[in-house]
DNA sequence: TTATTTTTTGGTATCGATACCATTCTTGAT
DNA sequence: ATCAAGAATGGTATCGATACCAAAAAATAA
């Protein structure tokens, strides 16, 4: 057993003796089959074991009752918030979601995104603001909605759910000032790939600026490591050899502030007398105790549900 | 612009003087079209911005392209590794990945399983395995390839990819043994709903039965909650309260064990000298330096990538 | 009772691409 | 020059469900 073909609703049908649309209505809208024959449909349904081919369905209906989301990365604990409420949220609407994660390589999002087109999604997710032409020039001449989130993007291409990641880095900046600290740098962020993250050091530099304080930032090279631990660590040591005065960083995200926490408590650099430390993302770490992190927290499953609603 | 009609295959096909099948060709096969008018048919579709349907083409051709996978959460670090993975594979290979997380929730599953079902995938993905009875029956009467991954079940559906859990709990169990310590205890692992973690904690207890010694774990009681940094620290603490010549402690997880860090921290309690602290999952922030955390890491890439393969 | 509306039901065309078969065009061998 | 074998190409049926329209049945009004 096992290699059978698929039941389809004509066999439902005839075990039912009913026409196949009524099978059809009794799934989509039972409302308007009469009791006798849904019953008799359902428990041919349930006899035969029959699940309905949704790809017949789009076809004919042009709905495929699924989203594509396209991600930079399904391995950091914020986006992975977003899509499980994303997720949730569809399926308990009945619709699922075809995932793709591009690893934050933007010629890959125009293949991916082309996939996803020729399955005709009823709607398309973008976590990323910054677009090839290819990719705009897709969207654009595609008549479903596509919502573009994480980072409000100043030309949206058709809705935008999220938080302006400048507002955030600013906001965490003048917290840093307020709080008396007097040298402040920023970590991480230079990587170009990274869009979210600069703006937030955008942010930054832009608050320091505005309180006639000078910035301070780390790497300024190009860099094409992502963010991680190890690599907060590396960039406050880097940082500290350049700078010792440092008394207050802010960091690209929660990851990259762990990691100098790490690095300070190995220097026996005490936070959060010796130094402030901020981060982005909140990281389930970030909010507990024993260690004296402070963090942006960003509801992603807020946003994943907002974005579910609206499409 | 942006609300026209999709163009089909035929509007290719007529734009470049060919049928349409040709077309169909110059996508699958390019091999066997000849050079002039695959030309004529890529510069058509260049043209008119055509994105083929996969939607029929799986009707037609009962070959979806898209995997289905049914994850418990996307919110863990290692599933997301094992995504990442199988889905960066499957793509490279022409497929996509269709995603469902059910939260811990059996009943879920079967929904879930039948949504995806109903998308006619390729294959399957699950990553639990204690299915209800509905499931193995839709799983039994289906002929398409299903991946049981991240743990090995002993009566596997179809195909298994994957570690024994009860094997790592063991060796974890030893290696704590075999480095002195005499109090270890077992911190998480109580749920019902999280097999896996079961399982290593029943490696745990086999380990120390072995040796001789008395296993501990904790919390004794049906445990609604998921293993987070704060229920670390909260089992801890009351595993100490109970237990306090505790050595060594084996957590369910490393999001467990790094509560476990944080809350001896707090309490001035030396590690590893005091306490010997071992996780599971190799979670980044464990590895790294500051922590004295063993953990044993699992190959989330690897094991995506050795599905994609086996599929 | 008859006329009229409303509900229920089924037939048939259709969605867009691919499978299968038939046809035409090459190319090389005899 | 003639034929065979193979490559290239197109026509048509088909996948399984839904839209659309028409027919039948039931309910309501006159």
């Amino acid at each position: 057993m096992g290699k059978e073909k698929w039941v389809t609703m004509k066999d439902v049908a005839n075990l039912a003796n009913v026409g196949t649309i009524t099978v059809s209505r009794v799934l989509r809208t039972p409302q308007k089959v009469s009791e006798p024959k849904r019953k008799r449909v359902l428990k041919a349904i349930e006899e035969l074991g029959y699940v309905p081919d949704n790809t017949a369905g789009a076809l004919s209906s042009s709905k495929s009752r699924v989203f594509g989301a396209i991600v930079s990365t399904i391995n950091d604990s914020v986006f992975a918030q977003t899509l499980d409420g994303l997720s949730g949220t569809l399926r308990a609407a009945g619709y699922e979601l075809l995932l793709t994660s591009t690893n934050y390589d933007p010629d890959v999002e125009e293949d991916a995104l082309r996939a996803l087109l020729a399955r005709r999604p009823d709607g398309i997710v973008l976590t990323s603001t910054t677009h090839s032409a290819g990719v705009s020039k897709l969207v654009e001449s595609v008549s479903i909605p596509v919502v573009e989130i994480w980072q409000l993007p100043s030309t949206p291409l058709d809705i935008a759910v999220g938080f302006s990641n400048f507002r955030a880095g600013y906001d965490m900046g003048r917290h840093l000032i307020d709080g008396g600290r007097k040298n402040i740098a920023f970590l991480g962020g230079h990587e170009p790939k990274n869009e979210r993250g600069c703006r937030r050091r955008d942010g930054y530099i832009a608050a320091l600026r505005d309180a006639g304080m000078v910035p301070i930032t780390w790497p300024n090279e190009d860099q094409d490591l992502l963010s991680g631990i190890e690599l907060g660590a590396a960039f406050f040591e880097g940082c500290l050899n350049e700078t010792p005065k440092i008394d207050g960083v802010m960091c690209v995200s929660d990851q990259v502030a762990l990691g100098v926490l790490c690095e300070a408590r190995r220097r026996n650099v005490e936070v959060p007398k010796d130094l402030a430390v901020a981060g982005f993302g909140g990281f389930e770490m970030s909010t507990q105790s024993g260690f004296d992190l402070t963090t942006i927290e960003v509801p992603g499953m807020e946003i994943g549900v907002a974005t579910a609603k609206a499409l």
